[in-house]
DNA sequence: ACCTGAACACCGTTCAAGT
DNA sequence: ACCTGAACACCGTTCAAGT
């Protein structure tokens, strides 16, 4: 039988792929060599051990988010792109639970390339914000505001049992913040 | 030598512990034994299994979250009231990491005790929204809004390099939620 | 009843050996 | 250069044996 071999993008898919299925924080290096059909300790020449293989699914699957809110809000509108971009934010999360808990991954000292993933999934909240006419401060300000409110929901959401009706709450949280943040007798006041 | 008795409670106390020092995620049998002074294999009389310790810890951590709430709330007026418990809430997540990490455990078959410390600490949040003036459905929509996201934030908080000013953004953040929950003219359509 | 130690399966990591 | 298999330390879990 001829040698495998392993490329870093077919590491990273196949780590996904696993995460979604099996779940982010149980991901093991043993479970994505099989996944792959090679043996376990071939990934250590590939990424720098487990922390390295979750750090890459957490940079990924930032990546993947981002390009799904972006699509998400492209041909509608200011205040229906939000709309759009909060419905897809939550879609991704259940649809791909591993990658969406590999968002909160804690830090690490090589966070670079993660912190850049991030920055850009903020980015694409700013836009619309400037858009919609605040400020360049107020805009990064409000983005930050409204990508807490999103994570913080759907992560309680994996938690907690499905007592009650998500869809309405989750409706009633975007539409608060949305109308303080475009509260116009506060943003006049800078 | 004596043998060691282990109580449920000094179990417990000892996970929280160690949870809080070492973190939630890498929390493990072997290392509350060793904090215990006992064998590995004594914890399973006690608790089931790794996951069973897990649970004890959520459950304890957000009853402790619970009452550094409630605590901080005593004595003020309602709006003061939800900021003192939103910089109380901070607090907590910075002081006891574990704890706070332990608040978004995956769902299990039996958390019964686990939703029900849950409600608890939803309910303080209702109370003061209803002191606010809000009808039953609103208060108990307006409580989960912000504490999903309050703890969006922290959770987001404890990833993310301290790049930017965390105090002027959480500020922001409930503020603008705070303005919107608490809009006249949305209140009054109902 | 509760704790211990041995045993087993599983995982992360290292490294000499192969190709 | 990259993959393998053996080796080691560590962890969760079970269970017969002690008290």
């Amino acid at each position: 039988m001829p040698k495998k071999r392993v490329s870093l993008a077919a590491l990273t898919s196949a780590a996904i792929v696993v995460a979604d299925r099996e779940g982010f924080e149980t991901l093991t290096l043993n479970g994505v060599a099989t996944e792959l059909g090679v043996a376990a300790s071939t990934l250590h020449s590939h990424t720098d051990g487990l922390d390295g293989l979750k750090t890459l699914v957490a940079v990924a699957g930032t990546r993947n988010l981002t390009e799904a809110i972006r699509n998400s809000a492209i041909g509608t509108s200011g205040l229906n792109a939000l709309t759009a971009m909060a419905t897809a934010y939550r879609t991704f999360a259940i649809e791909h639970p591993g990658q969406f808990a590999s968002t909160l991954l804690p830090p690490r000292s090589d966070l670079d390339e993660l912190a850049t993933a991030n920055a850009t999934l903020i980015e694409v909240f700013v836009l619309v914000y400037r858009a919609i006419g605040l400020e360049d401060k107020d805009a990064r300000l409000a983005a930050r505001a409204m990508r807490s409110a999103i994570h913080g929901f759907l992560a309680l959401q994996r938690t907690q049992a499905s007592a009650s009706d998500h869809d309405v709450e989750y409706r009633y949280l975007l539409d608060a913040l949305q109308r303080g943040l475009l509260d116009p007798t506060h943003v006049a006041d800078h």
